[in-house]
DNA sequence: CATATACTGAACCATTGAGTTCAGTATATA
DNA sequence: TATATACTGAACTCAATGGTTCAGTATATG
């Protein structure tokens, strides 16, 4: 289930890690669009972007059907939820962490020795 | 200045898209660790781990000091500011979005006929 | 029916990524 | 000084990515 978790965030993560594919993220946020609405925004092959899309579909940011011809790209049911939300403990590390160096340095600065060599936490 | 936040975007979300990575910053976020500490939690050769650590911090997220022969790992000054942004924006296009959908598919209720086929917003 | 449109799949290419091994260098320690 | 420790760099393997072209298939349109 932790390895299940850890699966999607790399995948959504790595989804995630491309300008292309975050600017079509952007773009169906504004309205649905069909590949070749897509291929012509971003100037790449309809293969291209095909491959794009999919990565984006596996990964659950969007959804896809098609009509005829058409294949109608949408946003995907999941709001990165998974994401903010290790994105958010994340940080809470990063402030407790600083917290504590700004306490060490505190201390340091009282004792004006500074003999030892502290083990750096 | 926008290709650099994307590139900046870019090397973060690939730098996160690899549980290995977010495990070495888990770690770092409850105390600074020697290349070789992370090789023994990670069960991984030092230099696999380096590499590692060179990513993140490429990507501002470690900071490292070399004393002696120990280089030391630390979290780095960057907090995913930009990152939760981005996808803080994403949510909030996201519900936008599916905020249209459901006033679009009450309105669809309302008119029983569901006559024409809706260009799909 | 003929033609144009929209997509799909296979194959290919160049680059990158994750990981290894192995042979070093530099620093501690006995 | 000799030896062990901690890291580093180069080179290699293997798989995945990002992109293309080209040859299809399926659907609309005149």
């Amino acid at each position: 289930m932790v390895q299940y978790m850890n699966a999607r965030l790399d995948a959504t993560f790595s989804a995630l890690a491309d300008t292309t594919r975050r600017g079509i993220l952007e773009q169906l946020g504004h309205g649905s669009a069909s590949v070749t609405d897509l291929a012509a925004k971003f100037r790449m092959t309809l293969t291209g972007i095909k491959k794009h899309v999919v990565v984006l579909e596996q990964a659950g940011l969007v959804t896809t059907e098609k009509v005829g011809r058409v294949r109608t790209c949408s946003l995907g049911l999941r709001r990165l939820e998974e994401e903010a939300g290790w994105i958010e403990r994340y940080r809470q590390l990063w402030e407790a962490r600083f917290d504590a160096l700004d306490k060490l340095v505190e201390e340091l600065k009282c004792r004006e020795k500074a003999d030892g060599r502290k083990k750096r936490t």
